[in-house]
RNA sequence: GCGGAGAUUCCAGAGCGGUCAAAUGGAAACGCCUCAAGAGCGUUUGGCUUAGUGCCUUCGCAGGUUCGAUUCCUGCUCUCCGCACCA
């Protein structure tokens, strides 16, 4: 039987459509269930990865409405921030890389193509794309509350100005300086997905230390020197400059620096005024002296060829037995006379220096930076890659592990971690030095600039570093259902640790601040609430916009003010105070860190405590078949192709079978190509059977009857706790395990009631992965209503009797047996004898079981049992029982003698059975005269004749 | 480095102190059934086996607790996710 699952998906698809069946309204007589998959950005085709974080609301959706509960699952889309905006911009500038990505979305079309450039029509475009995909693969949506997110959506818009005006009120928006990495063309950060070099570069704290020139004339001229690693100044032993370069001598806030003109450059963008004075030659300055902050020490300037203007301020200080480059640069001028003579240095003064060791740590000499040199066998400081490792070792072994020495007075004997924050302060405080941002590596914007740090000093923040607030989410995070709940302390960890967030950007898509017209709202800051949206979408969106403001937000959902006079304003504060707060949020565990503990802080600020957030599901990244999901690795599928490859049922059931918890899904292209044989085979045996049988009602329909209501019964734990992949083995592949096992008892002649009962169980447990095809059967057997609209199973307590399993476990493992015994006797037995243990042997292993729960030490054990009555008679054989049962565990001994005897009568007519064999079979006690006396409890042995 | 999650037999993945050579499913091999293929059914997929209700070696590595550890503890190694102004 082939089955065209395309023209099936259509047809359901249009009936659900037609009969409106998910869409819903608020409805104070049922118990509501709000779920949603997190908007996804629309800049290209859903892929796999969205389809399992879809999938997940989607079967909960559907769960929910066979349970009776009145379901809300609607769907947004998210496009505001930068990523359209750069992707429109590149298309406009035919950046080839850009053009190739709409080219293997198959927009070849160059009309089309021209389309791109603008912003908007991406959004245009890719919305009805995304809703065919979504469609295509049975998702019960209500689509009547979709909405995009732009400030092209004057509804939204004003959702989101009402957010921060509310934000601002209680405070939590605040101004502040902030270093991002700038762009000077783009006038915009550049984040790391719109570089074209530097991922993964940030800004880095460098503090610049001031070493003002000692024994100057008329003003006090400082040389400034950059550093990651203050701490070390007790242990500085001359300044580098680079010999070939000039420096320029700067006023910077009423002082004057000596730098690079490099760093002067970057210096405008921090906050700082800056005016040039002069240019300065090395000459001026080499075999001078400076005095070193805190101690007020003088020491030389040198000359150091390996100091790069554009590092830092150009000026290094030097340390020596802490920093390989100095050690070696001392090295080499103390050994080169002709260096001092060019620069007319005093030799004899240069050879007086000594390094100075500062911080102590184990596994290390009195001097690090020698070690560190030796390890690598570095010689000079030409070794530049080499001294750059060395350096990154060093500074991250002493950060951690060192201790300072006594020579760095009050720091004395703290960790080099601790110490290092304490100098910064007091440095800052005493203004010896100052703050400086440098890249971590170099950075090239898309637009092909170099990217620079910026202070940024009219920046707007969520102050998600407020202690109070914090606090307060932290409540909301309490009281909050997660799936699973291991991905709390990542939560946790993330409220702690979050900072002021910079929620302003010059440039992109989105809401603008209500109060600072200049800025635009941050993506990451407008999607905190936006599920609060849906409730009154589909009704908001009929009103002119104009007529919108704050007072028509507090009223529908705080409850706050008169009455707004707008159409649907009762509707709308209805349906809000249904269905708010959400359920279940299904997103990618990647938004913890940030989406979805913004969204509790936000949700905290701004509703009460009603509203706040009830369930987040959390998951893992879909690979592919064990690898990767990537366009680069070929095996990147996107969600259109999959109803047509493997049918969207089986491809849901292939998703969701793939994992759960918060382990990477995997998809495995094996499973789902045998999964769609395994539906027809559903769809014949269903249609086949339903309604056929026997009336009879036997032992064995007892037991399938108690497997299917204890299945009913673990899948519906299973789906609460949406533990898909395991509910979907449960109620599919173990179900139909028992069924075969049932059929085959049963010769094939199941009790009518009992078989159509489990059908029609089965299919509904399984609608909510594969919807189609349990339609189709479910009309194909004669139901007349949606089986999306059907009863969830039920099971009965009363029904699951776990003493049934042991039964046919037992049968199973005689039929077994004695199959083997009859292969290996390559004869055609006359009868057969089956033994069971004796009584006492029975009673030896209730007695084991006892003893062992009071002592569980085998000595004792055997001791007491052995001195009792009963079990004298039998000694060796007592013991020989007592040692293995010991040995291979002794928990499984429960059955009594009779039962066991029982269920063999019961095995027996079942053997002759499906052995197909008129033979004879006697079951017998264990007796002694019979070679059966090694008959074990819980397992017959057989003898044939 | 910090925070979180992990490491199981060909693969995915159960396992929560004795019923474990380890569920379930994929895949593969063989047999039955068939003209044939698929489906279905059965067997097999750590090693040894005198074939036994047998023995040995396995659950990242190394120790420990226990009569007994895949399961508990300690240390180590490795993998994945996050560490921000970006969706």
């Amino acid at each position: 039987m082939t089955i065209d699952f395309q023209q099936i998906e259509r047809k359901w698809q249009h009936r659900w459509e037609k009969a409106r069946i998910f869409e819903a309204d608020a409805d104070i007589n049922r118990k509501k269930f709000f779920c949603h998959f997190t908007y996804p950005y629309v800049n290209a085709y859903p892929h796999l990865g969205h389809f399992y974080t879809l999938m997940r609301p989607e079967v909960f959706a559907r769960f929910r409405r066979l349970q009776g509960f009145n379901v809300l699952f609607p769907q947004a889309w998210h496009a505001t921030g930068s990523p359209i905006i750069t992707a429109a911009q590149r298309v406009k500038e035919k950046e080839e890389k850009q053009l190739k990505i709409l080219k293997d979305m198959g927009i070849t079309d160059q009309e089309q193509l021209k389309k791109f450039e603008n912003p908007e029509y991406w959004i245009e475009y890719f919305i009805p794309e995304f809703t065919k995909d979504f469609k295509a693969i049975g998702i019960s949506t209500d689509w009547r509350r979709s909405y995009f997110t732009t400030e092209l959506n004057q509804w939204y818009d004003k959702f989101i100005r009402w957010q921060f005006n509310k934000l601002k009120e209680k405070n939590y928006v605040i101004k502040g300086k902030f270093p991002v990495v700038w762009c000077t063309k783009c006038r915009n950060p550049v984040s790391d997905h719109s570089r074209s070099e530097g991922e993964g570069e940030t800004p880095q704290e460098f503090t610049l230390l001031k070493f003002p020139l000692a024994d100057h004339a008329n003003k006090r001229i400082i040389l400034v020197a950059a550093t990651l690693r203050p701490e070390t100044l007790f242990g500085i032993t001359n300044l580098w400059i680079n010999p070939k370069t000039t420096y320029i001598q700067a006023k910077v806030n009423d002082e004057h620096w000596i730098i690079s003109k490099e760093c002067l450059d970057k210096l405008k963008f921090q906050d700082k005024s800056i005016e040039i004075e002069k240019e300065i030659k090395t000459a001026e300055l080499l075999g001078k002296y400076v005095s070193i902050p805190k101690s007020n020490a003088k020491v030389l300037i040198l000359p150091g060829e390996f100091c790069n203007p554009s590092i830092g301020s150009g000026i290094v200080m030097s340390v020596p037995s802490h920093a390989p480059h100095d050690w070696l640069g001392l090295v080499e001028i103390k050994n080169d006379k002709a260096i001092a003579e060019k620069y007319h240095l005093n030799f004899a003064a240069i050879n007086l220096i000594t390094p100075i060791s500062l911080i102590s740590m184990e596994g290390y000499s009195e001097h690090p930076a020698k070690d560190a040199c030796e390890k690598r066998k570095i010689k000079s400081t030409k070794q530049l890659e080499l001294l750059e490792e060395a350096k990154k070792d060093l500074y991250k072994a002493e950060f951690f592990a060192g201790i300072m020495k006594e020579n760095t007075g009050i720091y004395k004997g703290r960790k080099v971690e601790e110490a290092k924050e304490q100098i910064k302060k007091e440095l800052l405080q005493s203004n010896q030095s100052n703050v400086f941002y440098e890249l971590t590596g170099r950075v090239i914007c898309r637009c092909l600039t170099q990217s620079i740090i910026k202070i940024v000093d009219d920046q707007w923040f969520i102050d998600y570093g407020n202690k109070e607030w914090k606090e307060i989410a932290k409540k909301a995070l309490a009281k909050i259902r997660l799936y699973p709940e291991l991905s709390r302390p990542q939560f946790e960890y993330t409220i702690d640790w979050l900072k002021a967030w910079a929620c302003s950007r010059e440039e992109g898509l989105g809401t603008k601040l209500p109060w600072d017209q200049k800025w635009l709202i941050e993506s990451l800051s407008d999607s905190t609430i936006y599920l609060a949206f849906y409730p009154i979408a589909h009704y908001i969106q009929k009103i002119n916009p104009e007529k919108i403001n704050d007072l028509v937000f507090d009223y529908i959902m705080l409850d706050k003010g008169k009455q707004p006079d707008i159409e649907h304003i009762a509707e709308m504060k209805d349906e809000f105070q249904y269905w708010y707060p959400f359920d279940f949020n299904s997103s990618g565990k990647d938004l913890i860190q940030n989406h979805l503990t913004f969204a509790l802080f936000n949700h905290t600020a701004i509703f009460p405590e009603k509203y706040w957030p009830n369930g987040y599901g959390l998951n893992g990244w879909v690979t592919v078949d064990g690898k990767k999901m990537s366009k680069s690795l070929g095996n990147f599928i996107l969600m259109r192709d999959l109803p047509t490859k493997y049918s969207a049922d089986a491809s849901r059931f292939t998703i969701m079978n793939g994992g759960e918890n918060m382990d990477d899904p995997n998809w495995d292209n094996q499973f789902a190509s045998s999964f769609k044989t395994k539906l027809e085979q559903l769809y014949t045996f269903c249609t086949e059977n339903y309604n056929k049988g026997s009336d009879e009602w036997r032992n064995i329909d007892q037991w399938f009857e108690s497997r299917l209501n204890e299945s009913i019964k673990k899948v519906t734990y299973f789906m609460e706790e949406t533990l898909f992949r395991t509910a979907s083995q449960k109620m599919f592949f173990e179900l139909n395990k028992a069924l075969r096992w049932y059929l085959k008892r049963t010769n094939n002649k199941p009790n009518k009631k009992l078989l159509s009962h489990f059908i029609e169980s089965q299919l509904i447990m399984l609608s909510p992965f594969t919807p189609f095809i349990c339609e189709e059967i479910w009309e194909t057997i004669g139901k007349k209503d949606f089986i999306a609209k059907a009863s969830w199973p039920l099971y009965d307590e009363d029904k699951i009797n776990k003493q049934l399993d042991i039964e046919e476990q037992l049968i199973e493992t005689v039929l077994n047996d004695t199959t083997a015994v009859m292969d290996l006797v390559k004869i055609t037995p006359k009868s057969m004898k089956l033994f069971v243990a004796d009584s006492w042997k029975y009673d030896l292993c209730i007695a084991l079981r006892t003893e062992y729960n009071k002592t569980k030490n085998p000595g004792i054990i055997i001791k007491n049992i052995m001195i009792r009555e009963e079990f004298k008679k039998h000694g060796e054989d007592v013991m020989k029982i007592m040692q293995k049962t010991l040995k291979s565990g002794i928990m499984n001994i429960l059955h009594n003698d009779d039962e066991e005897y029982n269920t063999l009568c019961n095995a027996k007519q079942y053997i002759e059975a499906e052995l197909k064999l008129s033979i004879e079979i006697l079951l017998e006690k264990d007796s002694e005269d019979k070679k059966s006396q090694q008959a074990l409890p819980g397992k017959p042995s057989i003898i044939i004749k």
